[in-house]
This record gives C-alpha cells, sequence and structure tokens, in this order.
DNA sequence: TGTACATCAGTGAACGCGCGTTCACTGATGTAC
DNA sequence: TGTACATCAGTGAACGCGCGTTCACTGATGTAC
C-alpha cells in the first residue's frame, strides 16, 4: 500500500479536486434551503458536469454530510480561537460569541439545524454529526469548568447550547425586522440567558 | 348576500369535508418530514382524489398553513387548559407543560419548526404563523405577570419561550436514546432553565 | 522508439421517477318556467 | 309534470417539470515490453 511520492501528488491534486465540490456546496447550501440546492446546482455553480461529482463522491447524502463537517470543523475550531482571545472567560462572553459565530456561519446553522430536525440520512451520517456536535459542547463545558461550575456539568452545558441554539432558531429572522435587529434581540436574549447560568446566580 | 338555511347546510357540509381533508394533511405532517408528504399521499390516506384537494385549497401551501392554524389554535386552547388545572403556576409548571405539550403534539412541534427555518411561503401565510405564535407567547407571558415579574417582562417571555424551544429541538430525537429517555432528559433541561427564570433567583 | 493497453478525469444525454397541478369528463342534485 | 339548464362534488389520466443518478463515450496520460 505505500505510494510513490508521484501517487501522492496525484491523490493531493484529486483531493483538491474534491474541496472544490465541497467548498461550492456549502456555498449553495448557505445561500438557499437545503432540499432546494440539487446536484445540478452544484455542478453547474463548480463549473463542472453534473455526473462528475459521482466520481468523488457517492451520492447527494454524503456530499452533504462531507461539506457540513469540513464547515463544522472550520467553524469550531475558529471558536476556539476566539474564545482564547477573550480576557476574562465569562458565561456571557461565551454566549454572545457562540451566537455571533453562528449568525456569521450562516452555513454551518443551517446544516446543523437540518440535521436536527428533517434528517432521514442513514445511521453512521448521522452518528458523525453528533460527533461534530460533541465537540462543540466540550468548548462550552471547558467554560463552564473555567468558571468555576462544579456540579452538574454536562447538564448545565446541554442546557445552556440548547437554549442558544432555540434563541437562533427562533429569532434569526423575526419578521418585521431587518437583519441586524434580529441579530440585536439575539444578543440581548443571549446575554440574558447566559447570565442566569452564571454560577454566581446559582 | 343573505344565505337561506338550506344554503347554510351546504355551507357546513363543504366546511366539514374540507376539515376531513385538514385532519388527514395534520396526521401525515405529524408522522413523516413535511417536504415529503405530497398531495397524493394526502389524498390517498382520505380517501379521495388529488384533483379533489383543489376545489378546497388553492395549492399546497394554503393547505399545510390551514392545518399549522387549525392544529395551533387547538394546542394553545388545550395547553391554558392545563394551565388552569394546576394549583401553584410557577415557572417550572408551565415549563414542563410546555415541552409536556410540544412532545405530546408531535404535529404541532414539527409544523412550527418548518416554518421556524425552512419556509419559503408567501408573506401574508408567514404573518398568519406569526399571529399564532404570538397568541403562544401571550399565555406565557401572563404566567411571568402572575409571577410577580415586572422589569422586562415581554424580553423575558422571549428568551424562555426560545430555550425550550431549542431544548426541543436539540434533543428531541437525541441518538442512542429512546423516547422516553428523550423525553425526561428535555424535562429535566426544561425544569433546569425554568428555575432560572423564577423572580427569586433575580 | 513504438505500440498496445490501462487508468481515470470528465462529459452530455438519457433513464426513471414522483411531484404539484390541470384537464376533460361524469353524474347527482337543484332551479326556472 | 316535464324539460332544459345550472351547479358542483368528484374522478382518472395527463401535463410539464426537475430531481438523483447512470450510461456510453472521449481524450489525455501513464505503463509494459
Amino acid at each position: 500500500m505505500s505510494e510513490s511520492p508521484f501517487e501522492k501528488l496525484r491523490e493531493q491534486e484529486r483531493e483538491s479536486r474534491k474541496q472544490l465540490i465541497l467548498d461550492t456546496a456549502v456555498d449553495l447550501f448557505s445561500k438557499h434551503p437545503i432540499p432546494e440546492v440539487s446536484m445540478r446546482d452544484i455542478s453547474k455553480a463548480a463549473g463542472i458536469s453534473p455526473a462528475l461529482i459521482y466520481r468523488y463522491f457517492t451520492d447527494r447524502d454524503e456530499l452533504f454530510v462531507e461539506a457540513f463537517l469540513k464547515k463544522s470543523e472550520e467553524m469550531i475550531q475558529a471558536f476556539r480561537n476566539s474564545l482564547t482571545k477573550e480576557k476574562t472567560l465569562t458565561l456571557e462572553t461565551l454566549s454572545l460569541s457562540f451566537v455571533d459565530f453562528l449568525f456569521e456561519n450562516g452555513p454551518f446553522f443551517r446544516m446543523m439545524t437540518y440535521f436536527m430536525l428533517d434528517s432521514t440520512l442513514k445511521e453512521d451520517y448521522v452518528e458523525k454529526f453528533n460527533k461534530s456536535i460533541r465537540s462543540l459542547l466540550a468548548v462550552m463545558e471547558e467554560v463552564f469548568q473555567a468558571g468555576g461550575l462544579q456540579q452538574d456539568l454536562r447538564l448545565h452545558t446541554h442546557a445552556l447550547f440548547a437554549a442558544l441554539n432555540g434563541i437562533l432558531i427562533t429569532y434569526h429572522r423575526y419578521p418585521g425586522r431587518e437583519e441586524e435587529e434580529s441579530r440585536q434581540h439575539i444578543r440581548r436574549l443571549a446575554g440574558l440567558i447566559a447570565k442566569r447560568f452564571e454560577p454566581s446566580s446559582l
């Protein structure tokens, strides 16, 4: 199974072509409802034939899952980075960062909620999704712990995560509001929730 | 525009046929992902021809919205009733009732989240949806008020509503858990959130 | 160096399917005179 | 009472479309001898 340098290069080229398709898909998933993005749409946007996608992915579901995982890893990494930059890491700063991030990263947010609600995907795809979500929860849990919370750590993390998700889902395009107003409302609610989770108010 | 008793009867008959279609649709929307329920599915389940649905509804969207509104009214009414039965109306009992209700009323929950996330519906349908959500928020707001909360009443109601939604969406079919386990986890999280909203902990 | 073969990226057209919706129609009932 | 017409519930088949996916193919490049 050893590969010559030459073969490795070919492999890398193939990989970067695959990433190009993936990036195109992520881009479209972020702009339109996920069920409305067709393989033809993706191929057109990538400037290739529809058939070619099937040289890199077995089917649409696999493409979707890989697109999600890619974006998810980027997102979690960036989220983690932004947290290390904060001087004092309170639940409030964590929560505001979180909703800001999801608000900015439309693709990730859309795909995540799609997974949670609609998915009729194969079990091992669902497992990959959950693994990704668990990574995100791990980041939050660290902050809780750093913040001095000891009891029911896991449970509090779940509650805060779900609550913040709920705020985003419920108000991300509240009617009769401009995007900036929605964002402000979401931040206000996230801050309000976070404060109630501070250990000091326990 | 006055109607004879005879015409009224005919009108009522027509109306009850329409309701029958609506009930069938609600039933299917509760059992399968909403985009996967086709007009043919509904007509087959109702025992009629697909074409007949179009004598009662202009298109699929209208059918969907009317199905949602019907279920929503039932749901809000029942929720209100269950609250009047509670002796002491704390936020905790409110919250547990709320998640129990949504957990039981799969159709409403599914349709609500579909609206929040995916909908590409016409503006006046969205307006009807929001009116319905506002009724639900009004019930919660009453409880907050009865519980003695004065400041930022609206904001707290929004936050709790969104948080509970988030818990339901995030954990309603948490993987590797049986339905009953999911329900318990959701109740636990809802209780945890609710306690933090009690005025006493402000 | 030349030749036969293998590999694989990439293509455009096609397959088969299910969808929302419409069409042309039947048949029962009510209405006007 | 009979007849011509209107209304409307209801139907099965069809229309037109877009979808995911596959097929048969081309053409470039690498490999064996």
